[in-house]
DNA sequence: CTGACTGACGAACGCTTGTTCGTCAAAAAA
DNA sequence: TTTTTTGACGAACAAGCGTTCGTCAGTCAG
């Protein structure tokens, strides 16, 4: 009732929007399961008839991100088309993500630590493998002359960077609108590999030419 | 004793020392007072005859960071040069400090929220200034059809951006060395600038030419 | 030698944390 | 209707937190 209208049908899905809200907010250590509760309009006890303990929250909430981001980025790849237009889409995909879902992005990469040993080894190596799938189409694209790759590690990191810094910022009310925001991310990506047509390109981009 | 060798000739410097690096790698909340004081090897009482409270232990441990990381910015700035060499000495100014500094640039981008609201509000402050005399100088840039501006604030951003991530996974023994690293992405954010001789230009940093 | 000062220490404090448990009303199933 | 299940609740828990305090050995100035 006093909570905004964030849909939500299950109790338990409410606690986890709240609680993703929270962490993202505050942090992991810094939210109190009372905090959770309260703004979800319950007490602390009730909370345990929907979670198994704080932990499990935090892996529930972070959960599936990697994987959806995994799954959207191998869609993106596996498109029959010029390494440049997979690059465009990969990246396309890699800053839509982060801005379109910031909030768990941000705790993805923040509260990494907070995750007990095995679980954080899953999350990074699936990090590993999104990063080296970038990395890769770099490769492709300097090995067919169509980019010059000064480091394509660095490269990558570079557009890793860009979107973990738009999910600490982004906002859907924001000045910037996030197809600007994508735009001219990807512009800037591929004219820093020495893309040729780096400008036009993107802005055929994604309808057809 | 059993402490690695890093040199602190102070006890109060010491704390600070071993407050970073528990800072650095649990952040600012799931690291307790006890721990940091068995990495010091006191006990957590003798931790007050020298510091005042926890939350002054952050404050002077991300202190000083953002004043120094502006002075510096200052000089790179003010020297009598073309925009572009300006550029260049305020990216590589801006990559060396995150890398050499790492930890505590680290430490005083993830935990800004751990702080009190006044002193949070002050390091916002200093930051903005950060960004937004780089941003002059790119639109200064633009301005003499130096570079090509796509969105002065988004490059900003993608600068920024680097240093961040750079300060997240830095290590002096790593692959990259940090000479490797700066020339590196200062080519990368000059092309992102369209900044015609952009390559060269940094391969004769900081010599003359 | 005597005195003041520094800094490490153990014990304890008040408080908050995550979590458990028994209870009890309301809804769903029989 | 009776029975079973669901889910909210207050109370309580042990553990851990930051912080305080009195004590006491050692150091250095007088």
């Amino acid at each position: 009732m006093s909570q905004p209208a964030l849909a939500a049908v299950t109790t338990a899905e409410a606690i986890r929007e709240q609680a993703a809200l929270l962490f993202f907010e505050r942090g992991y250590d810094a939210t109190t399961l009372r905090q959770v509760a309260a703004a979800v309009g319950i007490k602390v006890s009730s909370l345990y008839n929907h979670i198994d303990s704080k932990e499990q929250l935090l892996l529930s909430v972070m959960g599936g991100v990697m994987d959806d981001l995994l799954a959207l980025q191998k869609v993106a790849v596996s498109r029959d088309m010029d390494v440049i237009d997979r690059l465009i889409a990969v990246l396309d995909c890699h800053i839509r993500f982060s801005a379109s879902r910031a909030r768990e992005v941000f705790i993805g990469n923040a509260e990494l630590r907070s995750l007990p040993t095995d679980a954080r080894a899953k999350v990074i190596a699936k990090r590993r493998e999104y990063e080296r799938r970038i990395q890769d189409l770099i490769v492709e694209a300097g090995e067919q002359g169509k980019a010059e790759v000064l480091d394509a590690r660095l490269h990558t990191y570079s557009i890793v960077a860009k979107g973990t810094h738009v999910a600490s910022w982004y906002k859907p009310a924001g000045a910037l609108s996030m197809d600007r925001i994508i735009n001219i991310y990807a512009k800037a990506a591929l004219r820093e590999l020495s893309v040729n047509d780096a400008d036009t390109r993107v802005d055929g981009w994604p309808a057809a030419a």
